[in-house]
DNA sequence: TTGAAAGCGATACCAA
DNA sequence: TTGGTATCGCTTTCAA
């Protein structure tokens, strides 16, 4: 392994001077500067990053907490990592990827360990325990959604009251009086994530505000359920025109289940879904509905954690505004 | 922040006794270890990992190099990072996240910054350009997945090209004559990627062996595009009497064609998936096939490289014999 | 069974 | 504009 030692003996310097050099923390005389950049070159030098690290007290890397969980939906999981994987390196930062079961402890490790700079949080939770601790630990922190007592802490997320509000307001506007959300899997709602809550919470104010009759449900992938969920709901009340779906992985069901039972999309029954565009637009039906923009909200969380690392305490919360899109799947409802 | 100097201090003992009682490299006295133990306790020690790591040149953190796009299986590749990181916690090692597209220089970068110990390689590509990096590099490796340039490398992977065969043999003794396969999107067939060529490899030396006739293409994810391609399939051959599906994004599309066409699954027409048990198990009609054992996988990947990094040079590849799980799909061909 | 001290490879302060 | 060197917090050799 070359070291910043061979490097100046090689360049006939002091250790200190490409010290500076390389950080460019003191001016360097151009033919210095030279010579140093022709010895790094030629021996191949890089900073040893944990001496590095070490020495400065910045690890140059970030905890990403992820869940890696089946149940949720992984496609938008996997769009947050890749957009805060990506951010991160374009601003010469690692990521440490933490499994969600690690709770608590995993993030008064990495912060006590010295592994990293800073941690991005997802999926929050109703009272999530990790907040306290966050808070109380001083580390610089994002949370990816948001709950009540996330006081004091930076966070950054997709508007889901006011998208679901979103999708009720279209509805409505097209006449619908009478509206079935299909919500997340029930275990969403029973460890109380944010989002899942903060959807259901928008849609029944949205109802309630346009003096509609709304009501929702949680629902499980498997088809068979799903269907006979379906099924059943619009039998209990007949007079319902449209659905609002909040459960990526039961798209394929629902219309399938609508199909079979005769009803057309949109001409007898309008749906909207909350779903990445991809997800959308590769149904029967291309579905009108909001995106999570995973990748922005991941950069933004990069972005934000940063500027907290770098000392900025003007740290502002963000709540994305969602962005309804037009297709296939809703029409005026039908006199 | 809290020192092993502090601790040693408040112990009463010197710094190495403190570090070899937490290292267990040589013998304490019971009396110093439980006076250093409260010590440790009562200060709330850790260890400071970039210290550890410079002085023991051992970062305890493994680089994992996946590919977090869109266009592939999602799911799967999920599974396989969650099998990956649980298992490097069960063997106190860390999980740096690097994306595919860092490639070559992410490796190199890992290596020579000394960040990690060993590193991961998901998505081997025919002529993968990581492989001479990394072979000439002699950092600790393992592929998840393998191809003919992997020569010296270590890997492991699902065997694929069994798989293929597997569902072919079902169908045949079930007396299919007739088979199409429905492939990955063309991208990644474009890239090369191993397990899907190995997949239509062995799908293709098991048709010949049957003596029976199999062909295949790629299908894209967009339903419209499924629907045209299957009606357009089955057309040019009415004598289709099975289908093999190694692309869990099309199969809601896939059934929902052949039930808009008229043919039942599967009286009509059998469906063999290579999928997730989850995605196999909420499709209208449970669907036999194979999974891909992705934990496993992942969980065999970090025990194989970490045996490297510990210096066991008796490092063995690993190919897991595929397991085609029987449901409601497949059935004999009607006569 | 324990301690002292020399590294590990950088950064950054203090001098020149 | 540059150099010398203490320092970061730990591991491990050498000595006792």
């Amino acid at each position: 392994m070359v070291t910043i030692a061979d490097v100046a003996r090689h360049a006939g310097v002091s250790v200190s001077t490409v010290s500076y050099t390389l950080s460019g923390k003191r001016p360097i005389s151009a033919e210095t500067r030279k010579r140093i950049a022709r010895s790094v070159a030629e021996l191949g030098y890089r900073p040893n990053a944990k001496a590095q690290a070490l020495a400065s007290n910045r690890t140059n890397t970030l905890a990403l907490m992820a869940p890696l969980r089946a149940d949720n939906n992984v496609p938008v999981i996997m769009q947050f990592v890749a957009g805060i994987a990506t951010a991160a390196r374009e601003h010469d930062h690692d990521i440490l990827l933490l499994t969600q079961g690690e709770g608590v402890e995993g993030v008064r490790r990495v912060r006590e360990t010295a592994l990293v700079d800073a941690v991005i949080v997802m999926d929050i939770e109703a009272d999530d325990a990790r907040l306290p601790v966050l808070r109380k630990m001083g580390l610089p922190a994002v949370l990816i959604g948001t709950t009540e007592n996330a006081g004091g802490l930076v966070w950054v997320d997709l508007d889901f009251g006011r998208a679901a509000e979103a999708c009720v307001d279209h509805l409505a506007g097209l006449g619908h009086r009478s509206i079935l959300m299909l919500g997340s899997p029930s275990a969403v709602y029973e460890r109380r994530s944010s989002y899942a809550l903060a959807f259901a919470a928008g849609f029944e104010s949205a109802v309630r505000r346009h003096g509609i009759d709304g009501r929702w449900c949680p629902s499980e992938p498997a088809y068979q359920a799903v269907s006979a969920l379906v099924e059943q709901e619009l039998a209990r009340r007949p007079d319902t025109t449209a659905l609002v779906v909040h459960n990526e992985g039961i798209l394929g069901a629902v219309l399938g289940t609508l199909r079979r039972l005769d009803l057309r999309v949109p001409e007898d029954i309008s749906v909207v879904a909350l779903c990445p565009e991809q997800t959308a637009v590769n149904q029967v039906v291309e579905l009108t509905g909001v995106a999570v923009p995973a990748e922005q909200i991941g950069r933004a969380a990069v972005e934000m954690v940063l500027r907290q690392v770098d000392g900025d305490g003007t740290a502002q919360t963000r709540l994305i505004a969602p962005q309804l899109t037009l297709r296939q799947s809703t029409a005026v409802r039908r006199a």
